[in-house]
DNA sequence: TTTTGAGTTGTTCGA
DNA sequence: GTCGAACAACTCAAA
């Protein structure tokens, strides 16, 4: 191991230091470790204002911060462009090598490559690390050495590696007198940075990641009975945690096969797709400029019906389930799983809108938002991705909402004007009387949209849109 | 090389 | 209301 005697530890999104790969062989290889953040205005620029991430994050840094000052440390954060912030500061303090995390995003590992090159032309290190994932980039492939296209063999895979190779773990405390004694500083404001406050139902930081986790892994052997019902308190909530890494994969990998139940093992296959998506991702990174992963459907002629995309990003759609996960996503930041599918289904396959356009808007809107996993799902929801949705197979959007929210506990949550409703009714509130509608003081067109379209007509137009491209493709 | 089995999360139709 | 078949045929991964 190289021996240094002053290095930066570049934290992105891996907002901890309990089991972090890069601050653990930072610590491990230099007598002196500066921590830096860098809120950074080549991707701050690109955000809304009302972005509710930057603030989360901001929560996340100054939490990080926090934990470091207890620790006789600080953490330097910057706003400013982390391409040449970082070789500007390696320089001043320094330091002879940086280290940070893998970030497998293609814009980021453009970013990566930048620093990379800027730092070495001055005759620094780079060192960076595998931890976002449990397997990356080319570690699992099949015995033909190509990356996986197939979720199921890629989980037996994945499955046999996890048990040979075990998980790897990276303490951060032993060494902990080898973080840079550095007095407290300040840290941009989110007013600063431009960003104003968030309504944010989700707590922030290791502590409030630690304390969802504990949460869960109460609740995790009922997760493959729960995890489907958006009412229920049945997923881990722990995406947007994950997403930021203030928690670490490797303990909910640890946690979930000592658990070892049935329930734990469901959500570990969730793990292992988060892995799979981002393989996907680093072996096709076209797929983050909108292509298609099956380059068939690339042209896919999507009919974009005018006023459809805003109607169902407005939760104006008029089929409760829809518009209640959208109101979820447009209030919380966040959307039951269950949901994403459903929601993605009834914008590609009944409103005929692009799948992109779909993306582009989760991607806006998410806490936990993840390039790969976002584009994964939707291109599979789209029936353009890795083993796609096979594209006769559409979901009703009533029957779902049947089968997943059959008391209309979760669209009375959100939709409360449909509270007086009776359950049946809950779900095709259009199927009601006018006279049994007044009654109910509940008229489609007045208190709640008429449905924007009718599903089994749209079905049959997605079908045609699709049978031609696949005939296409002859 | 060829063969074989399988592919996250469904819906509709008709008997 | 319940059940099985049809929806189409292709690609992936392993034997």
């Amino acid at each position: 191991m190289a021996c240094y005697d002053a290095v930066l530890l570049w934290f992105r999104r891996d907002l901890r230091l309990d089991d972090h790969a890069a601050l653990h062989h930072a610590l491990r290889s230099s007598g002196r470790v500066y921590p830096v953040f860098v809120f950074d205005r080549d991707i701050l620029e690109r955000l809304p204002a009302q972005d509710r991430r930057v603030d989360f994050i901001h929560r996340c840094v100054a939490s990080l911060k926090a934990d470091l000052e207890a620790l006789g440390s600080s953490l330097v954060v910057l706003h400013d462009r982390a391409r040449t912030a970082i070789p500007r500061l390696a320089g001043e303090l320094g330091a002879q090598a940086v280290f940070f995390n893998h970030d497998e995003d293609p814009a980021a590992v453009a970013r990566d490559a930048a620093v990379t090159g800027a730092l070495q032309q001055r005759g620094r290190a780079v060192h960076d690390y595998k931890d976002v994932v449990i397997f990356e980039r080319d570690e699992i492939q099949t015995q033909a050495g190509r990356p996986y296209g197939v979720f199921t063999p890629y989980l037996d895979a994945w499955r046999k590696k996890l048990a040979s190779a075990g998980l790897a773990a990276y303490p951060v405390a032993p060494y902990a007198d080898r973080l840079a004694r550095l007095a407290p500083a300040s840290m941009p404001t989110l007013a600063e940075l431009g960003f104003a406050p968030a309504d944010l139902a989700l707590s922030a930081g290791e502590s409030g990641a630690r304390a969802l986790f504990d949460d869960f892994m109460q609740r995790i052997d009922r997760y493959r009975a729960t995890r489907d019902y958006p009412a229920l308190k049945g997923v881990s909530y722990l995406s947007a945690h994950l997403r930021f890494g203030t928690l670490s994969v490797r303990r909910l990998a640890a946690a979930a096969l000592a658990r070892g139940t049935s329930g734990a093992q469901a959500w570990l296959a969730e793990l292992a797709w988060r892995d799979f998506y981002h393989q996907v991702l680093w072996h096709r990174p076209d797929l983050a400029a909108g292509r298609a992963y099956q380059r068939a459907f690339d042209a896919l002629p999507w009919p974009n019906p005018p006023g459809y995309l805003q109607a169902w990003c407005e939760a104006r759609t008029g089929y409760p389930l829809v518009d209640a996960a959208m109101r979820q996503l447009n209030q919380t930041g966040y959307m039951h799983n269950r949901l994403r599918m459903v929601t993605a289904s009834f914008l590609t396959k009944d409103l005929l809108v692009d799948w992109r356009l779909g993306e582009k808007y989760f991607a806006a809107r998410l806490l936990d938002y993840d390039l790969a996993a976002n584009n994964g799902g939707w291109q599979w929801a789209a029936s353009t991705g890795c083993v796609a949705q096979p594209w006769f197979r559409i979901f009703n959007p009533v029957m779902q909402s049947q089968r997943f929210d059959p008391q209309g506990h979760f669209i009375r949550r959100y939709l409360p004007e449909l509270a007086p409703l009776p359950d049946a009714a809950l779900h095709a509130p259009w199927t009601l009387p006018y006279a049994r509608q007044q009654a109910l003081g509940v008229v489609l067109g007045r208190d709640y949209p008429a449905p924007i379209v009718d599903h089994a007509a749209m079905r049959q137009r997605a079908l045609a849109l699709f049978r031609a491209a696949a005939g296409g493709q002859g």
